[in-house]
DNA sequence: TCTATTTAATCAATCGTTTGATTGAATTGT
DNA sequence: ACAATTCAATCAAACGATTGATTAAATAGA
Protein backbone atom coordinates (compact mmCIF):
# COMPACT_ATOMS: atom_id res chain seq x y z
CA UNK A 1 0.00 0.00 0.00
CA UNK A 2 1.00 3.33 -0.73
CA UNK A 3 2.28 6.01 1.57
CA UNK A 4 -0.85 8.17 0.18
CA UNK A 5 -3.34 5.43 -0.05
CA UNK A 6 -2.59 4.81 3.40
CA UNK A 7 -3.10 8.55 4.50
CA UNK A 8 -6.26 8.32 2.66
CA UNK A 9 -7.86 5.09 4.36
CA UNK A 10 -6.54 7.11 7.53
CA UNK A 11 -8.70 10.04 7.31
CA UNK A 12 -11.43 8.43 5.92
CA UNK A 13 -11.84 6.11 8.75
CA UNK A 14 -11.04 8.98 11.23
CA UNK A 15 -13.31 11.75 9.47
CA UNK A 16 -16.42 8.61 9.85
CA UNK A 17 -19.24 8.84 12.24
CA UNK A 18 -19.35 5.28 13.20
CA UNK A 19 -18.71 4.69 16.95
CA UNK A 20 -15.68 2.81 15.95
CA UNK A 21 -14.19 5.97 14.35
CA UNK A 22 -14.62 8.31 16.95
CA UNK A 23 -13.39 5.91 19.51
CA UNK A 24 -10.05 5.74 17.23
CA UNK A 25 -9.79 9.12 16.89
CA UNK A 26 -10.54 9.98 20.84
CA UNK A 27 -7.04 6.94 21.08
CA UNK A 28 -5.33 9.08 19.29
CA UNK A 29 -5.81 12.45 20.32
CA UNK A 30 -5.35 11.26 23.77
CA UNK A 31 -2.23 8.70 22.40
CA UNK A 32 -1.06 12.16 21.38
CA UNK A 33 -1.58 14.68 23.70
CA UNK A 34 0.58 11.94 26.65
CA UNK A 35 3.17 10.61 23.92
CA UNK A 36 4.07 14.19 23.37
CA UNK A 37 4.01 15.43 27.31
CA UNK A 38 5.89 11.98 29.17
CA UNK A 39 6.84 10.04 25.89
CA UNK A 40 6.20 7.00 25.02
CA UNK A 41 7.58 4.45 27.49
CA UNK A 42 6.35 7.10 30.24
CA UNK A 43 2.49 6.93 29.18
CA UNK A 44 0.50 3.62 29.93
CA UNK A 45 -2.06 2.15 28.17
CA UNK A 46 -4.70 3.07 30.91
CA UNK A 47 -3.95 6.38 31.07
CA UNK A 48 -4.68 6.85 27.27
CA UNK A 49 -7.69 4.76 27.80
CA UNK A 50 -8.83 6.98 30.49
CA UNK A 51 -8.52 10.27 29.19
CA UNK A 52 -10.03 8.90 26.05
CA UNK A 53 -13.09 7.73 28.17
CA UNK A 54 -12.69 4.12 26.54
CA UNK A 55 -11.75 0.72 27.99
CA UNK A 56 -7.93 -0.59 28.03
CA UNK A 57 -8.99 -3.41 25.82
CA UNK A 58 -9.73 -0.54 22.68
CA UNK A 59 -6.32 -0.31 22.07
CA UNK A 60 -5.71 -3.73 21.24
CA UNK A 61 -8.77 -4.09 19.28
CA UNK A 62 -8.41 -1.22 16.83
CA UNK A 63 -4.47 -0.53 17.05
CA UNK A 64 -3.47 -3.96 18.24
CA UNK A 65 -1.40 -2.48 20.90
CA UNK A 66 0.06 0.15 21.95
CA UNK A 67 3.01 -0.06 19.37
CA UNK A 68 0.09 0.12 16.63
CA UNK A 69 -1.20 2.66 18.60
CA UNK A 70 1.84 4.52 18.24
CA UNK A 71 2.31 4.38 14.72
CA UNK A 72 -1.29 5.17 13.94
CA UNK A 73 -0.01 8.54 15.58
CA UNK A 74 2.76 9.19 13.38
CA UNK A 75 0.26 8.60 10.60
CA UNK A 76 -1.88 11.17 11.93
CA UNK A 77 0.72 13.59 12.63
CA UNK A 78 1.81 13.06 8.79
CA UNK A 79 -1.43 13.54 7.34
CA UNK A 80 -2.85 16.65 9.39
CA UNK A 81 0.79 17.89 9.01
CA UNK A 82 0.34 17.17 5.42
CA UNK A 83 -2.44 19.33 5.19
CA UNK A 84 -0.81 22.26 6.94
CA UNK A 85 2.39 22.08 4.60
CA UNK A 86 -0.49 21.76 1.35
CA UNK A 87 -1.70 25.06 2.50
CA UNK A 88 1.49 26.88 3.19
CA UNK A 89 2.91 24.91 -0.03
CA UNK A 90 -0.13 24.74 -2.30
CA UNK A 91 2.48 26.23 -5.02
CA UNK A 92 3.96 23.22 -7.67
CA UNK A 93 7.62 23.00 -7.35
CA UNK A 94 6.98 23.78 -11.02
CA UNK A 95 5.32 27.47 -10.36
CA UNK A 96 7.85 27.54 -7.64
CA UNK A 97 10.86 27.83 -10.70
CA UNK A 98 8.57 30.75 -13.00
CA UNK A 99 8.86 33.33 -9.92
CA UNK A 100 10.71 35.91 -10.07
CA UNK A 101 13.90 36.16 -7.40
CA UNK A 102 11.80 38.86 -5.14
CA UNK A 103 8.28 36.92 -5.10
CA UNK A 104 10.14 33.87 -4.50
CA UNK A 105 12.06 35.45 -1.66
CA UNK A 106 8.54 36.91 -0.53
CA UNK A 107 6.96 33.66 -0.42
CA UNK A 108 9.38 32.28 1.18
CA UNK A 109 9.58 34.66 4.47
CA UNK A 110 5.41 34.22 4.12
CA UNK A 111 6.36 30.27 4.46
CA UNK A 112 8.58 31.28 7.48
CA UNK A 113 6.18 33.46 9.06
CA UNK A 114 3.62 30.60 8.85
CA UNK A 115 5.97 28.23 10.50
CA UNK A 116 6.95 30.81 13.20
CA UNK A 117 3.31 31.30 13.92
CA UNK A 118 1.96 27.48 13.78
CA UNK A 119 5.29 26.62 16.01
CA UNK A 120 4.86 29.33 18.64
CA UNK A 121 1.10 29.62 19.18
CA UNK A 122 -0.28 26.58 17.90
CA UNK A 123 -1.27 24.79 21.01
CA UNK A 124 -1.63 21.07 18.81
CA UNK A 125 1.85 22.57 17.26
CA UNK A 126 3.62 21.84 20.65
CA UNK A 127 2.78 18.13 21.51
CA UNK A 128 3.48 17.42 17.58
CA UNK A 129 6.95 18.80 17.85
CA UNK A 130 7.63 17.09 21.11
CA UNK A 131 6.34 13.46 19.60
CA UNK A 132 8.04 13.96 16.60
CA UNK A 133 11.52 15.16 18.18
CA UNK A 134 11.09 12.07 20.71
CA UNK A 135 10.87 9.62 17.55
CA UNK A 136 13.76 11.30 16.00
CA UNK A 137 15.66 11.46 19.33
CA UNK A 138 14.60 7.85 20.22
CA UNK A 139 14.31 5.68 16.74
CA UNK A 140 16.21 7.87 14.26
CA UNK A 141 16.67 5.11 11.38
CA UNK A 142 12.73 4.99 11.66
CA UNK A 143 11.80 8.52 10.69
CA UNK A 144 10.98 7.42 6.88
CA UNK A 145 7.38 8.06 7.35
CA UNK A 146 7.78 11.56 8.68
CA UNK A 147 10.28 12.83 6.17
CA UNK A 148 8.54 11.74 3.46
CA UNK A 149 5.28 13.46 4.48
CA UNK A 150 6.49 15.74 6.18
CA UNK A 151 10.33 17.19 6.01
CA UNK A 152 10.74 16.04 2.12
CA UNK A 153 8.22 18.08 0.98
CA UNK A 154 9.08 20.73 3.07
CA UNK A 155 12.67 20.78 2.56
CA UNK A 156 12.06 20.38 -1.25
CA UNK A 157 9.96 23.26 -1.68
CA UNK A 158 12.03 25.23 0.46
CA UNK A 159 15.06 24.79 -1.35
CA UNK A 160 13.79 25.83 -4.44
CA UNK A 161 12.16 29.07 -3.26
CA UNK A 162 15.38 29.60 -2.09
CA UNK A 163 17.33 28.88 -5.22
CA UNK A 164 15.06 31.02 -7.62
CA UNK A 165 15.31 34.09 -4.64
CA UNK A 166 19.00 33.78 -4.87
CA UNK A 167 19.93 32.53 -8.16
CA UNK A 168 22.02 29.55 -6.82
CA UNK A 169 20.99 26.00 -8.80
CA UNK A 170 18.59 23.85 -6.55
CA UNK A 171 20.99 21.14 -6.44
CA UNK A 172 24.33 22.21 -4.69
CA UNK A 173 24.60 21.28 -1.24
CA UNK A 174 25.11 24.70 0.21
CA UNK A 175 21.67 25.65 -0.48
CA UNK A 176 20.33 21.99 0.47
CA UNK A 177 22.40 22.53 3.79
CA UNK A 178 21.14 26.44 3.89
CA UNK A 179 17.87 25.52 4.07
CA UNK A 180 18.71 22.97 7.47
CA UNK A 181 20.28 26.38 9.34
CA UNK A 182 17.33 28.59 8.13
CA UNK A 183 14.34 26.40 9.13
CA UNK A 184 16.77 24.98 12.29
CA UNK A 185 16.64 28.86 13.39
CA UNK A 186 12.80 28.93 13.99
CA UNK A 187 12.08 25.69 15.15
CA UNK A 188 14.99 26.08 17.80
CA UNK A 189 13.79 28.89 18.84
CA UNK A 190 10.24 26.88 20.26
CA UNK A 191 12.38 23.97 20.97
CA UNK A 192 14.51 26.00 23.34
CA UNK A 193 11.74 28.22 24.75
CA UNK A 194 12.16 27.77 28.29
CA UNK A 195 15.91 29.11 27.68
CA UNK A 196 14.19 32.28 25.40
CA UNK A 197 11.73 32.80 27.89
CA UNK A 198 14.57 33.00 31.03
CA UNK A 199 17.10 35.05 28.84
CA UNK A 200 14.61 37.53 27.50
CA UNK A 201 12.99 37.80 30.83
CA UNK A 202 9.50 36.60 29.73
CA UNK A 203 6.50 35.30 30.94
CA UNK A 204 4.98 33.88 27.78
CA UNK A 205 5.46 34.40 23.82
CA UNK A 206 2.54 36.59 23.34
CA UNK A 207 1.49 38.66 20.30
CA UNK A 208 4.69 41.06 21.06
CA UNK A 209 6.91 38.55 21.84
CA UNK A 210 5.93 36.96 18.52
CA UNK A 211 6.42 39.48 16.14
CA UNK A 212 10.35 39.96 17.58
CA UNK A 213 10.83 36.69 16.64
CA UNK A 214 9.54 36.90 13.41
CA UNK A 215 11.57 40.56 13.15
CA UNK A 216 14.63 38.57 13.94
CA UNK A 217 14.60 35.63 12.10
CA UNK A 218 13.67 37.99 9.15
CA UNK A 219 16.41 39.83 8.95
CA UNK A 220 18.66 36.41 9.36
CA UNK A 221 17.19 35.11 6.59
CA UNK A 222 17.09 38.18 4.39
CA UNK A 223 21.19 38.57 5.13
CA UNK A 224 21.27 34.90 4.22
CA UNK A 225 19.63 35.51 1.25
CA UNK A 226 21.42 38.79 0.10
CA UNK A 227 24.80 36.75 0.81
CA UNK A 228 24.17 34.04 -1.37
CA UNK A 229 22.84 36.19 -4.23
CA UNK A 230 25.57 37.90 -4.28
CA UNK A 231 27.48 34.76 -4.27
CA UNK A 232 25.65 34.05 -7.55
CA UNK A 233 27.59 37.02 -9.36
CA UNK A 234 31.15 35.86 -7.43
CA UNK A 235 31.05 32.23 -8.89
CA UNK B 1 24.50 25.53 49.46
CA UNK B 2 25.67 27.52 45.97
CA UNK B 3 25.62 25.85 42.50
CA UNK B 4 29.44 25.89 42.39
CA UNK B 5 29.77 24.62 45.51
CA UNK B 6 27.47 21.64 44.81
CA UNK B 7 29.39 21.28 41.57
CA UNK B 8 32.95 20.93 43.45
CA UNK B 9 31.08 18.30 45.97
CA UNK B 10 30.17 16.52 43.11
CA UNK B 11 33.65 16.78 41.66
CA UNK B 12 35.35 15.95 44.47
CA UNK B 13 32.70 12.91 45.19
CA UNK B 14 33.61 11.60 41.84
CA UNK B 15 37.16 11.80 41.11
CA UNK B 16 38.05 10.22 44.62
CA UNK B 17 39.53 6.85 44.19
CA UNK B 18 37.14 5.60 47.07
CA UNK B 19 34.88 2.61 46.14
CA UNK B 20 31.98 4.71 46.39
CA UNK B 21 33.11 6.80 44.25
CA UNK B 22 33.93 4.37 41.45
CA UNK B 23 30.47 2.72 41.87
CA UNK B 24 28.70 6.40 41.87
CA UNK B 25 31.08 7.15 38.51
CA UNK B 26 29.48 4.18 37.00
CA UNK B 27 26.58 4.49 38.00
CA UNK B 28 26.21 7.86 36.10
CA UNK B 29 27.95 6.90 33.08
CA UNK B 30 25.45 4.20 32.84
CA UNK B 31 22.45 6.40 33.62
CA UNK B 32 23.60 8.98 31.08
CA UNK B 33 23.93 6.43 28.08
CA UNK B 34 20.17 4.80 28.89
CA UNK B 35 18.26 8.12 29.35
CA UNK B 36 19.64 9.74 26.61
CA UNK B 37 19.31 6.91 24.69
CA UNK B 38 15.69 5.53 25.74
CA UNK B 39 14.81 8.27 27.73
CA UNK B 40 14.37 8.59 31.71
CA UNK B 41 11.14 6.32 31.63
CA UNK B 42 12.46 3.82 29.08
CA UNK B 43 15.28 2.95 31.05
CA UNK B 44 14.87 0.12 34.13
CA UNK B 45 16.97 0.58 36.97
CA UNK B 46 18.15 -3.04 36.44
CA UNK B 47 19.96 -2.11 33.07
CA UNK B 48 21.28 0.74 34.72
CA UNK B 49 23.02 -1.27 37.54
CA UNK B 50 23.82 -4.24 34.96
CA UNK B 51 25.96 -1.78 32.65
CA UNK B 52 27.04 0.09 35.77
CA UNK B 53 28.30 -3.81 36.84
CA UNK B 54 26.60 -3.15 39.98
CA UNK B 55 23.60 -3.84 42.44
CA UNK B 56 20.39 -2.99 41.52
CA UNK B 57 20.29 -1.64 45.34
CA UNK B 58 23.15 0.77 45.07
CA UNK B 59 21.24 3.57 43.13
CA UNK B 60 19.34 3.73 46.05
CA UNK B 61 22.21 3.32 48.55
CA UNK B 62 24.10 6.11 46.93
CA UNK B 63 21.38 8.43 44.92
CA UNK B 64 18.47 7.49 46.81
CA UNK B 65 16.77 6.33 43.85
CA UNK B 66 15.87 6.74 40.25
CA UNK B 67 15.08 10.38 40.49
CA UNK B 68 18.09 10.99 42.68
CA UNK B 69 20.53 9.50 39.97
CA UNK B 70 18.57 11.59 37.13
CA UNK B 71 19.57 14.54 39.13
CA UNK B 72 23.23 13.39 39.87
CA UNK B 73 23.17 13.24 36.18
CA UNK B 74 21.77 16.83 35.21
CA UNK B 75 24.38 17.80 37.89
CA UNK B 76 27.37 15.98 36.15
CA UNK B 77 26.60 17.80 32.78
CA UNK B 78 26.33 21.19 34.19
CA UNK B 79 29.83 20.31 35.68
CA UNK B 80 31.32 18.53 32.56
CA UNK B 81 29.94 20.77 30.14
CA UNK B 82 30.81 23.85 32.33
CA UNK B 83 34.02 22.90 31.86
CA UNK B 84 34.42 22.65 28.45
CA UNK B 85 32.65 26.10 28.04
CA UNK B 86 34.86 26.88 30.29
CA UNK B 87 37.87 26.20 27.58
CA UNK B 88 35.96 27.44 24.63
CA UNK B 89 34.87 30.70 27.01
CA UNK B 90 37.84 31.33 28.60
CA UNK B 91 38.28 35.06 28.06
CA UNK B 92 36.12 37.48 30.84
CA UNK B 93 33.28 38.84 29.49
CA UNK B 94 35.46 42.05 31.00
CA UNK B 95 37.92 40.92 27.98
CA UNK B 96 36.04 40.63 25.43
CA UNK B 97 34.72 43.87 25.89
CA UNK B 98 37.79 45.60 24.59
CA UNK B 99 38.18 43.72 21.51
CA UNK B 100 37.73 45.34 18.33
CA UNK B 101 34.78 44.27 15.95
CA UNK B 102 36.93 42.09 13.52
CA UNK B 103 38.65 40.31 17.12
CA UNK B 104 35.44 39.46 17.96
CA UNK B 105 33.80 38.13 14.89
CA UNK B 106 37.02 35.92 14.73
CA UNK B 107 36.06 34.74 18.54
CA UNK B 108 32.83 34.05 17.66
CA UNK B 109 33.30 31.61 14.66
CA UNK B 110 36.08 30.17 16.30
CA UNK B 111 33.52 29.52 19.33
CA UNK B 112 30.91 28.22 16.74
CA UNK B 113 33.36 26.25 15.02
CA UNK B 114 33.98 24.07 18.24
CA UNK B 115 30.46 23.83 19.10
CA UNK B 116 29.87 22.34 15.36
CA UNK B 117 32.78 19.88 15.52
CA UNK B 118 31.53 19.16 19.87
CA UNK B 119 28.13 18.94 18.81
CA UNK B 120 28.90 16.74 15.48
CA UNK B 121 31.87 14.33 16.51
CA UNK B 122 31.98 13.95 19.62
CA UNK B 123 29.88 10.51 20.64
CA UNK B 124 29.52 12.27 24.03
CA UNK B 125 27.81 15.20 23.48
CA UNK B 126 24.86 12.94 21.21
CA UNK B 127 24.31 11.54 24.58
CA UNK B 128 24.08 14.71 26.93
CA UNK B 129 22.24 16.55 23.84
CA UNK B 130 19.62 14.06 24.12
CA UNK B 131 19.58 13.72 27.69
CA UNK B 132 19.10 17.74 27.76
CA UNK B 133 16.41 17.72 24.79
CA UNK B 134 14.49 15.36 26.68
CA UNK B 135 14.77 17.06 30.23
CA UNK B 136 13.56 20.59 27.83
CA UNK B 137 10.52 18.65 27.04
CA UNK B 138 9.60 16.40 29.59
CA UNK B 139 9.97 18.91 31.94
CA UNK B 140 10.57 22.71 30.95
CA UNK B 141 9.84 24.20 34.37
CA UNK B 142 12.43 22.50 35.81
CA UNK B 143 15.79 23.32 33.47
CA UNK B 144 17.15 26.11 36.00
CA UNK B 145 20.22 23.89 36.61
CA UNK B 146 21.05 23.42 32.97
CA UNK B 147 20.46 26.85 31.93
CA UNK B 148 22.60 28.58 34.89
CA UNK B 149 25.35 26.21 34.25
CA UNK B 150 25.69 25.95 30.72
CA UNK B 151 23.01 27.83 28.38
CA UNK B 152 23.20 31.19 30.76
CA UNK B 153 26.82 31.46 30.27
CA UNK B 154 26.98 30.94 26.72
CA UNK B 155 24.25 32.78 25.95
CA UNK B 156 26.13 35.57 27.91
CA UNK B 157 29.86 35.21 26.27
CA UNK B 158 28.07 35.06 22.69
CA UNK B 159 25.78 38.00 23.14
CA UNK B 160 28.50 39.99 24.27
CA UNK B 161 30.98 38.94 21.21
CA UNK B 162 28.24 39.40 18.86
CA UNK B 163 27.80 42.70 20.62
CA UNK B 164 31.56 43.47 19.67
CA UNK B 165 31.36 42.08 16.04
CA UNK B 166 28.07 44.53 15.02
CA UNK B 167 28.71 47.54 17.57
CA UNK B 168 24.91 46.56 18.45
CA UNK B 169 24.44 47.14 22.45
CA UNK B 170 24.54 43.54 24.24
CA UNK B 171 21.30 45.08 26.02
CA UNK B 172 19.46 45.08 23.00
CA UNK B 173 16.40 42.34 22.20
CA UNK B 174 17.25 42.07 19.12
CA UNK B 175 21.00 40.96 19.83
CA UNK B 176 19.96 38.76 22.26
CA UNK B 177 17.60 36.44 19.86
CA UNK B 178 19.54 36.65 17.45
CA UNK B 179 21.91 35.01 19.56
CA UNK B 180 19.21 32.66 19.68
CA UNK B 181 18.99 31.94 15.92
CA UNK B 182 23.17 31.77 15.80
CA UNK B 183 23.05 28.88 18.53
CA UNK B 184 19.65 26.94 16.89
CA UNK B 185 21.29 26.60 13.45
CA UNK B 186 24.03 24.69 14.69
CA UNK B 187 22.23 22.95 17.03
CA UNK B 188 19.25 22.03 14.37
CA UNK B 189 22.03 20.73 12.26
CA UNK B 190 22.86 18.06 14.94
CA UNK B 191 19.15 17.24 16.19
CA UNK B 192 17.66 16.86 12.95
CA UNK B 193 20.85 14.64 11.31
CA UNK B 194 18.51 11.39 10.35
CA UNK B 195 17.18 14.14 8.27
CA UNK B 196 20.17 15.84 6.89
CA UNK B 197 21.59 12.63 6.09
CA UNK B 198 18.70 11.82 4.32
CA UNK B 199 18.41 15.30 2.35
CA UNK B 200 21.91 15.02 1.27
CA UNK B 201 21.99 12.08 0.36
CA UNK B 202 25.23 11.40 3.22
CA UNK B 203 25.88 8.19 4.85
CA UNK B 204 27.88 9.80 7.67
CA UNK B 205 28.75 12.86 9.09
CA UNK B 206 32.63 12.74 8.15
CA UNK B 207 35.43 15.08 8.05
CA UNK B 208 34.32 16.45 4.53
CA UNK B 209 30.60 16.25 5.41
CA UNK B 210 31.72 18.15 8.88
CA UNK B 211 33.33 20.93 6.75
CA UNK B 212 30.48 21.76 4.26
CA UNK B 213 28.11 22.04 7.48
CA UNK B 214 31.27 24.63 8.75
CA UNK B 215 30.80 26.41 5.78
CA UNK B 216 27.50 26.69 5.53
CA UNK B 217 26.77 28.09 8.64
CA UNK B 218 29.60 30.57 9.05
CA UNK B 219 28.40 32.01 6.02
CA UNK B 220 25.00 32.54 7.30
CA UNK B 221 26.50 33.85 10.43
CA UNK B 222 28.59 36.32 8.86
CA UNK B 223 25.75 37.24 6.47
CA UNK B 224 23.93 37.96 9.78
CA UNK B 225 26.70 39.59 11.30
CA UNK B 226 27.46 42.03 8.99
CA UNK B 227 23.72 43.12 8.25
CA UNK B 228 23.65 43.63 12.13
CA UNK B 229 27.00 45.54 11.86
CA UNK B 230 25.02 47.89 8.75
CA UNK B 231 21.96 48.13 11.42
CA UNK B 232 24.76 49.90 13.76
CA UNK B 233 24.91 53.17 11.12
CA UNK B 234 21.42 53.04 9.87
CA UNK B 235 19.81 53.27 13.30
C1' DT C 1 -30.35 -12.49 14.36
C1' DC C 2 -25.70 -11.72 13.68
C1' DT C 3 -21.69 -9.03 13.59
C1' DA C 4 -19.09 -5.26 15.63
C1' DT C 5 -17.71 -3.12 19.66
C1' DT C 6 -17.21 -2.36 24.56
C1' DT C 7 -16.64 -4.00 29.07
C1' DA C 8 -14.78 -5.94 33.54
C1' DA C 9 -11.66 -9.17 35.12
C1' DT C 10 -7.45 -11.43 34.95
C1' DC C 11 -2.83 -12.77 33.13
C1' DA C 12 2.30 -13.03 33.41
C1' DA C 13 6.00 -9.86 33.29
C1' DT C 14 8.45 -6.03 34.78
C1' DC C 15 8.75 -1.89 37.36
C1' DG C 16 11.33 0.84 41.49
C1' DT C 17 12.19 -0.02 45.99
C1' DT C 18 13.20 -2.42 50.30
C1' DT C 19 15.03 -5.94 53.08
C1' DG C 20 18.34 -8.64 55.82
C1' DA C 21 22.65 -10.82 55.37
C1' DT C 22 27.53 -10.46 54.31
C1' DT C 23 31.89 -8.48 53.39
C1' DG C 24 36.24 -6.10 54.41
C1' DA C 25 38.20 -2.13 56.01
C1' DA C 26 38.38 1.44 59.63
C1' DT C 27 37.80 2.57 64.57
C1' DT C 28 37.77 1.70 69.31
C1' DG C 29 38.93 -0.20 73.84
C1' DT C 30 42.17 -2.45 76.60
C1' DA D 1 49.52 -4.83 69.85
C1' DC D 2 45.42 -7.05 69.33
C1' DA D 3 40.85 -8.41 69.83
C1' DA D 4 36.13 -6.19 69.80
C1' DT D 5 33.27 -3.26 67.52
C1' DT D 6 31.49 -0.18 64.12
C1' DC D 7 31.01 1.29 59.64
C1' DA D 8 30.36 1.86 54.56
C1' DA D 9 29.35 -0.90 50.78
C1' DT D 10 27.54 -4.65 48.14
C1' DC D 11 24.65 -8.48 47.36
C1' DA D 12 20.71 -11.83 46.34
C1' DA D 13 16.07 -12.05 47.24
C1' DA D 14 11.67 -10.46 47.73
C1' DC D 15 8.11 -6.61 48.10
C1' DG D 16 3.78 -4.45 46.37
C1' DA D 17 2.46 -1.87 42.47
C1' DT D 18 1.97 -1.23 37.71
C1' DT D 19 2.82 -2.55 33.11
C1' DG D 20 0.76 -4.27 28.23
C1' DA D 21 -1.93 -7.84 26.85
C1' DT D 22 -5.72 -11.14 26.84
C1' DT D 23 -10.03 -13.29 27.87
C1' DA D 24 -14.98 -14.19 27.85
C1' DA D 25 -19.15 -12.08 28.78
C1' DA D 26 -22.17 -8.09 27.91
C1' DT D 27 -23.87 -4.59 24.85
C1' DA D 28 -24.94 -2.09 20.62
C1' DG D 29 -25.86 -1.52 15.78
C1' DA D 30 -27.47 -3.19 11.31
Amino acid sequence: MSKSAMQDELREALTSDTPSAKTKRDLIESALLHFGREGYAGTSTRTIAQTAKTNIASIAYHFSGKAGLKQACINFIAMSVGDVLAVVLNRKITEIEHMSPEEARAKLLEMVDRMITFTQTNKRAELLMSFILREVLHSPDETDTLYKAVFGPLLDRATTLLSRATGQPATSDELKLATFTLIGQLLYMRLARPFVLKRMEWKAVGPEELEQIKSVIHRSINALLDDLSKGKSNA
